[in-house]
DNA sequence: CACTTATATACTCATATGCCTATATGGGTA
DNA sequence: TACCCATATAGGCATATGAGTATATAAGTG
């Protein structure tokens, strides 16, 4: 019942839901994820290790990035997941993160350019 | 998305997860409520009217009682719900409420005969 | 080995949350 | 009108939560 409870806490927070959707989508690394949402990199991170600890997310180093992808086990889970994804529409926060996130490989371009001004 | 994410807040508290689920099968009042979880009559009330301000349940006065009743508009939150119930099996605390609810006439009388001892 | 870059963590603050106990309200009935 | 029962609300307390800033860690590169 708590796994059930806590999964509604994760999914009640709108950066986490953000991030969550997205890796519905697809994997990404944290300065990706920065990029597309917005939302500052200590934050991102924490609420990453969050999921992590839930057993949501799992996380994959690959060269200097680490990439975290949707590790879920439970169908309900990814259920409920999945339905909000197929109203996504109804939602131009989380349908406006998608839409950039097609431009994803940018954003670590863009760290790169960032931090050499 | 304020939205959604109050509702997922509303599913994260184990109290009115039991009562959504509930009145998802049937609708109650508040002491039978009380009487099938064990919840104070308090905090039944209090989150009935958490859940009453958020729409997602009505109430309706029928002599003595007041009885509450789902209310849910929109479709995504209630296939959420309706999830939850599809795997009730998973959760004892959900299923056991469920069993109680059968005999929750008599909680009505219980409380009768409560007073008057 | 020094340096950079990507990510993680610690600390602090303001705010939200949930429960309990006590009490108020409001409708029905004697 | 006075009382009773079902329900609602208020106040207080302990705890959880989330964000920001600053800093630490860890891996890669010159």
């Amino acid at each position: 019942m708590d796994k059930l409870t806590n999964y509604f806490k994760l999914l009640s927070d709108e950066t986490r839901l953000r991030i969550m959707v997205l890796l519905f989508h697809n994997e990404y690394c944290v300065c990706q994820i920065t990029g597309i949402t917005g939302i500052s990199q200590p934050n991102v991170s924490k609420h990453l290790a969050r999921l992590r600890d839930m057993g949501l997310v799992k996380d994959e180093r690959k060269e200097q990035y680490i990439f975290y992808s949707l590790n879920i086990e439970d169908k309900l889970f990814e259920d409920i997941l999945e339905k909000i994804v197929d109203n996504i529409d109804d939602y131009p926060v989380l349908k406006l993160d998608i839409e950039k996130s097609k431009g994803a490989a940018k954003y670590i371009e863009l760290m790169k350019a960032k931090s050499k001004e």
